[in-house]
DNA sequence: TTGAAAGCGCTAACAT
DNA sequence: ATGTTAGCGCTTTCAA
């Protein structure tokens, strides 16, 4: 068998070279299938390679090539129903086209998304996708990436000083349409849970919601829009100050799924009906809502869609090399489920 | 400025090096921070290295120290709960100790789970993380990482016959103490939503099932032992079946979370009551078995807790290059909800 | 403490 | 259609 085996005891196209008396050029061309090798030479080298259990050396490829075939994914972290489920469905269109995904979490830290950038750049990714966190103002930390021409592509968390496509939801319209059916359904005093304003997307959320009242005449009362970080501690808060009111929310607009979920519980806790005393519907469904009694409301944001569609985009990008900054809108769609339906 | 910026518009060590007339070694072990470099060289490199947003090319690193700092994760898929927080654990325990993060999904599948072993392989993961699907039977596909020594921990769906540590729960356990749980709340014709009995942990969950009805003296009905893939549609049919006798089960553990919580919802339109005539209790725990209501009872397998302990396990692997055989076994919880408190 | 040079495994001109 | 050669950017002997 071949002799000239690697150092580091993996089989390379030396090894295959060697067996067939042949050079390690041609052993590349044939096995990337290149047009000007002969089918012969193609055969010799693939079943050679296959007997010597070949595996080629991405890196040493990469280094080569100045393309690592490799995709980043920065989101805030994995363990929401939402970023589950685009990290999924990145994943399965990279595979799809050959690209690898490695992958980091920020935990809403903006200083770990600065950090994280720096490593993304080190490992030299074709392309990155981002969701940023909500702390995320500057984003200068994207600059050495934007200044190489690397590909950046955005979901759901963006901002438009990046350049590169965008995937978004319209925010605006999704919490608009819950605020204005929760009015349908006969709400006169209702409330928001709203995130961190400083991030486009809660602000959105925040905008629609004020702006569906304001064009049913309805007022917004004094602590009935209530920023926070949308985590269990103020969410808790929030409901503990509208429980204290004398005049009560009648319906509650959640900017998140999980805080939707948890108002619920808590709703219950505080001997409150849903959806007679109060009805609520949650910006973002999780299947839990589905399964809940009363199901929980939602305006539904597609996760896997907009992975795939980051993905895709990103992919396009890396291959085109034309960055271009289109905005991919995805639909969103009203859950109308038993939380909101007083009369029913 | 350096005037021999490289081919690929990269800063290099080589810009670095010349900016400062010294040999680009030099500057490798600065920023290396190797000992044997005057204090004042590191300055000089550092500073420069700062200013020319030189970030290391950890391809090229890769490829010459033949250790890439990358871990391979290979799960079935990213949206079970279970398996994004450990994949969530693994991450951030990888980050913690400098190595990135490569993701793959197999979807279940045996023919997928082969391919990504290529892809990893020509990767060169420094070390593999792997919970395996539920058709997985061979593990042949693992020899070529075996051979070459590449560290493969693995968690939950485990096989012993590839070598390193194994971070498991006792599932035997867990099944038998949920049975002994709807038997000691009175249930009698208990039935098992099983899994695919050729993988082990669906195997062992059914033999604790089976062995706390026989210590319990109680009959294992005919039709009450049920295996199947737990997705939605065999769910709907077990349930189908089940409902469709004569005598009903009055209890059921699931082998999953998120059939039990599928069960859950099709009994009530099956018009059964929860825990009265239906006790429910599912090996798995997601959060809304807390939220639903009944609550649904679980026995919680800690997968954030597995993803860091393989993480820890893999990362201690490669360090010391000794492959044990060790089993980690995690403790896991019951956690009593309503959904099986018959006499409450 | 630093430099020179070789090499990791692959690809890509350039030559034949 | 195939071979030769020169890198890709870093690390690492071996010298000095």
């Amino acid at each position: 068998m071949a002799k000239g085996t690697s150092k580091s005891g993996e089989i390379t196209i030396n090894d295959i070279a060697k067996e067939l008396n042949i050079a390690a050029s041609t052993v590349s061309r044939a096995l990337n299938n290149s047009t000007k090798i002969s089918e012969a030479t193609k055969q010799k080298v693939r079943k050679v390679a296959e007997e010597l259990g070949y595996e080629i050396n991405l890196v040493a490829s990469s280094l080569s090539k100045n393309k690592t075939n490799l995709i980043g994914v920065v989101i805030p972290n994995i363990n929401s129903q939402f970023f589950a489920h685009a990290l999924s469905g990145i994943q399965e269109e990279a595979k799809a086209a050959g690209y690898n995904v490695i992958i980091s979490q920020t935990n809403e830290s903006y200083e770990q998304e600065v950090e994280v950038m720096k490593v993304m750049n080190s490992a030299r990714v074709d392309g990155l996708i981002v969701s940023l966190t909500m702390e995320t103002k500057s984003t200068d930390h994207f600059n050495a990436l934007v200044r190489k021409s690397v590909p950046i592509v955005m979901f759901d968390r963006v901002n438009f000083s990046v350049p590169g496509p965008k995937i978004v939801v319209d925010n605006y319209e999704a919490s608009f349409k819950a605020t204005q059916h929760l009015i349908g359904n006969g709400c006169k005093r209702i409330a928001h849970l709203a995130g961190n304003l400083s991030c486009k997307v809660f602000e959105d959320r925040a905008e629609g919601f004020k702006e569906a009242l304001n064009k049913n005449i309805l007022p917004l009362l004094p602590q009935f829009l209530l920023a926070c970080d949308l985590n269990e501690k103020d969410t808790r808060e929030a409901m503990k100050l509208w429980m204290s009111l004398d005049e009560r929310p009648d319906g509650i607009v959640v900017a998140s799924a999980s805080s939707g979920l948890m108002i619920a519980s808590i709703a219950r806790s505080y001997g409150v009906t849903i959806p007679g005393d109060l009805a609520i519907i949650s910006l973002g469904n999780e299947r839990c809502n589905e399964l809940m009694i009363p199901s929980i409301s939602a305006v539904d944001m597609p996760g896997s869609e907009m992975g795939k569609a980051a993905a895709i985009n990103l992919i396009e990008t890396i291959k085109t090399g034309h960055i271009e900054d289109r905005i991919i809108l995805k639909p969103i769609q009203l859950l109308m489920r038993n939380s909101t339906f007083k009369m029913a």
